[in-house]
RNA sequence: GGAGGGAUGGCAGAGCGGACGAAUGCACCGGUCUUGAAAACCGGCGUGGUGAAAGCCACCGAGGGUUCGAAUCCCUCUCCCUCCGCCA
């Protein structure tokens, strides 16, 4: 969330920022209003506060000095300001938990840096790469044994089953088999050992607390989204950075233990509920799908590098999978609420024609840390600040599964896979019917 | 799942109804001493809210309650430890 000192000091510069985002500032106002409503009350509360305090010191001396009845006359005057001080305490309660919902909705907000814009369609293409591009080989174009949709090769090699997928779980959650069940393996097993140099490897929980969703701002604005197993008060992730993010919640670390850099292999789940009837085809939107995340706590000043830390390695991944891609620097209107900047990495899937997004990398100021409360204590002295949280995929497995397979995919059938995954997959890099 | 024991500042650990935001030790930061360091000694050393400031308020796992007054008493919950049962 953003800081409600900043809101208060610099209310039409953070109402001119939200506006990138198109949002008219109303949000603002209301917390302004809300915000000075609660002042009053806590300070009402607090002198009455104070005052029982000093009073009920007063009964404590006279009982010592043996004065009963001075002591008696005391503690009713106290009963009676205790009584209103109650009062007052839940007046202030009550519209203090006003302040801090209307908090928990506003988004951050975005980095100068990022295009201003209403929508997708005012996303800024920063490059494009294709295997040769160095070489000068022109942008790829695609044989008519490509252009074969990833579930078609998938059922004809017997390494995708959405139907029995389907059988299990339903719709959109995905059954793969054989040797699509093994690459899948390789894949995150490929993306994780390349992070080792510097990532920590970490295996969190796959459900999580309402506290560990809210920290990152999938909560509570976006509970259609997340799976919920209510008996249990649990969530399923929708991505690994939710559980990274609380990873150090509450947390004050030392400035010389930053940047602290994690990796993780999870499943993620999100039930789409925006989109229902949209791609249900194949892999494009599924329920469940494995992600290896990048993830990383800074100081304000490393936040940068160690954002564009990750986009390099997402990118690194995807060349050396020697895929197409493309880099989106995403405008204001299509940035995540939590976000300040974000980088999409799409692949390009001939099969079913489009560019597919693999990856989301984000830098999100102090939006989350703020929520989370993971602050550094830094070097020079000082009281603790915010960490900057940074984080991306590399990659969304099963939207590259798609793709290596309907690239891959040869005259005869069959499907060849990048060199790259060799020693993962026991040199069998070529798939066929089986 | 059953039975017990715990949770206090960065760490260890006292306190168990009034002068306690909290003893003491360690760690840490200044200073004295020293050629320098160590030791010793002196001083400092939590977080947040509110206020122009002085100050005031909150926080002893979390949430409720009792009381003039709660770290201390009561209730609920969470987590940790020990033992038993069950289990991949």
């Amino acid at each position: 969330m953003l800081d409600l000192h900043l809101i208060r000091s610099e209310s039409d510069a953070v109402k001119e920022s939200l506006r990138r985002r198109g949002l008219d500032g109303s949000e603002i106002d209301r917390v302004l209003e809300l915000d000075i409503e609660h002042r009053r009350l806590l300070q009402r509360q607090e002198s009455l506060r104070s005052e029982v305090k000093s009073l009920s010191k007063e009964v404590g001396a006279a009982k010592r000095a043996g004065d009963e009845e001075a002591a008696a006359a005391v503690q009713a005057r106290s009963r009676a300001l205790g009584d209103e001080e109650r009062e007052a305490a839940h007046a202030a309660e009550a519209i203090g938990a006003e302040v801090r919902a209307q908090l928990l909705v506003i988004p951050n907000l975005p980095s100068p840096d990022a295009p201003d814009g209403a929508g997708e369609e005012d996303n800024v293409e920063l490059r494009r790469w294709w295997p040769g591009i160095e070489e000068g080989a022109p942008e790829p174009t695609y044989e008519d044994h490509q252009r074969v949709p990833h579930w078609e090769v998938g059922e004809e090699l017997s390494i995708l089953d959405m139907e029995r997928g389907a059988k299990i779980a339903g719709s959109m959650f995905p059954l793969f088999r054989g040797a699509g069940s093994r690459l899948l393996r390789a894949l995150g097993s490929f993306a994780l050992d390349s992070h080792l140099d510097a990532y920590e490897e970490v295996r969190p929980p796959t459900f999580a607390l309402t506290e560990t969703l809210t920290a990152t701002g999938h909560l509570p604005k976006f509970h259609e989204e997340a799976y919920l197993m209510e008996r249990d008060d649990l969530w399923a992730i929708p991505t690994a950075e939710v559980p990274l993010t609380s990873f150090h919640r509450g947390e004050i670390l030392a400035e010389e233990d930053l940047p602290v850099r994690l990796t993780a292999l999870t499943p993620c789940f999100r039930r789409e509920a925006g989109a229902a009837g949209r791609d249900t085809r194949g892999l494009l939107r599924v329920h469940e799908f494995d992600k290896v995340e990048l993830f990383a706590y800074t100081t304000p000043d490393q936040a940068e590098a160690a954002h564009l830390d990750i986009l390099e390695r997402a990118e690194q991944l995807l060349r050396s999978l020697g895929l197409h891609y493309r880099v989106l620097d995403l405008c204001t209107g299509d940035i995540g609420g939590s976000a300040a900047r974000t980088f999409d990495l799409e692949v390009y899937s001939p099969g079913v024609d489009r560019w597919l997004e693999v990856s989301s990398v984000s830098w999100f100021s102090d939006y989350q840390a703020r929520r989370a409360q993971v602050r550094y204590r830094p070097a020079g002295g000082g009281g603790p600040q915010l960490v900057h949280t940074v984080n991306g995929s590399a990659l969304a497995w099963a939207r590259i599964w798609a793709a290596l397979v309907e690239v891959g995919r040869q005259a005869d059938g069959s499907v060849k896979l990048p060199e790259v995954l060799s020693p993962y997959l026991g040199g069998r890099l070529e798939i066929s019917r089986p």
